[in-house]
DNA sequence: GAGGCATACTCGTATAGACGAGTAGCTGTG
DNA sequence: CACAGCTACTCGTCTATACGAGTATGCCTC
């Protein structure tokens, strides 16, 4: 049947203790790193690589398996297993929230994104008041409720990130920050117009697994972490007054920051 | 055989798509969130699993996978599958170069590891020159040959980070940064007494799974991503002079930044 | 009591087989 | 030509079985 998959894969070390499935994926996690798969490519099938190393199915699903969750491979039903590409990556500057990006009529995210070339969308908008979650509460200095503005975001069709913004409802209700459209130069905008000038945000990063639930909002493939970002915005008067909770592909980003040596 | 899992878990639902496999971890992630299986406490045995379920054991093991993979859970050979415990959090603050840290006789790691009442360790330290990759070498200025330190830093018997700091060589070379302990302070401080008096650090940080490499030097179990933290530090005259390349088990870290709003 | 061994449990690895479901390309019909 | 359907390939799910290897416990011997 299958055809040998060429000589890119070479044969298994019999006398080794390493598992046989963990040499399968060396020997095509070697191949990949040396270019010999290039990204997007299509992996030998399951049946050649058995034929190939003369093991059972099991065998090398387990190897391929082992690729998949390194992320470096991915398959698809129906076609094949494939090394992941890398998309583009999006960059988050530490300036991203200056003031001086905020004069625009557009979010920070559609001028950064229509400025790199692609086609960002904003999705899922959603504006309600909660009941805040403990530690949502806890940095807002603990307010009964609280606006939620939640939303997906896309570049050129694929999300890659989704963001609720927290804010206490004493400050935001009744304005446009309620509105899901909240206007020219975003919430940080109308903040500042409240009479609350922004003094610093604090963010804090974490990188874990995704949920279920994030992998499905976010489209993530296996083996791909995600970023979580909380940052807290503070006013002239030290006053919290908005938690921006993000999660994000981690495929998608690098976080860049500029820190001062002091 | 074996007994019962208790009446933690349900039964599966013959009618639904999901797959068997899915639906068992479905119930299993569902029991930890609701705390019905405590942080490190065992899951029921595969085998119970497989009575319990009515199934295979491969469906179960496949199951397990999941959780493993979502860093939920983590197998131990010979004893069992236990509910991940999630460790103590070193938490990196912006401000973790200012000056103001540097006058002790140990470095920021020791310092602060013993402050947070932890037992801090530096391993396989190893000073030598080299040619660096390209992108190191791009970053600082594509000098021909670099100086690394490469160290492991542990907390309480645990590897955490591994990090390799690259100097230019016509700035390190015979300089105590060359030696393998730099002395009080540590290679910042020595910078500085070098008339490299230091101005800013940019840092980008990104998030993947590891590398099998990066698994065993970590000690990183299934479902663990790693954060990735590229510093590099300029002096007064914009000049870089040092790229410090940092992987952290991203369960063991939050990184804080603190940005001012312009 | 200390040491060693047997045992019964745990998960790890591997085989062989079956059927389902998605994809793509070819082919034959209208 | 357009389209439906067949076919052959892909991966997905699941069963049943076997043996290996690590761990814990208790018992038995010395």
């Amino acid at each position: 049947m299958a055809a040998l998959p060429s000589g890119i894969l070479g044969a298994l070390d019999p006398t080794s203790d390493r598992a046989v499935f963990r040499q399968i994926a060396d020997q095509i996690r070697e191949a990949i790193d040396r270019g010999r798969f290039k990204e997007g490519a299509k992996l030998p099938s399951e049946s050649e690589l058995v034929e190939h190393f003369g093991v059972s199915r099991m065998t090398v699903r387990n190897a391929l398996s082992i690729l998949q969750s390194e992320g470096l491979a991915s398959s698809e039903h129906g076609r094949g297993v494939f090394v992941r590409p890398r998309p583009p990556v999006r960059r988050l500057a530490s300036d991203r929230f200056a003031r001086r990006h905020r004069d625009q009529g557009k979010s920070a995210f559609t001028v950064e994104a229509e400025a790199a070339g692609s086609k960002p969308e904003v999705d899922s908008l959603e504006v309600r008041e909660e009941k805040p979650a403990p530690d949502i509460s806890a940095r807002l200095g603990s307010p009964r409720k609280v606006l939620a503005r939640r939303r997906r975001y896309l570049l050129d069709g694929r999300p890659v990130e989704f963001a609720v913004s927290y804010l206490p409802l004493d400050l935001a209700r009744g304005t446009q920050i309620a509105e899901p459209n909240p206007g020219p130069g975003g919430i940080y905008a109308r903040l500042e117009e409240l009479g609350h000038r922004l003094d610093r945000f604090d963010e804090e990063v974490r990188a874990r697994m995704p949920s279920p639930t994030e992998v499905k909002t976010l489209r993530l493939s296996s083996g791909v972490p995600v970023i979580s970002l909380i940052r807290t915005a503070y006013d002239t008067e030290g006053r919290a007054v908005e938690v921006c909770d993000t999660v994000m592909a981690a495929d998608a980003y690098v976080l860049a920051y500029q820190l001062p040596a002091n």
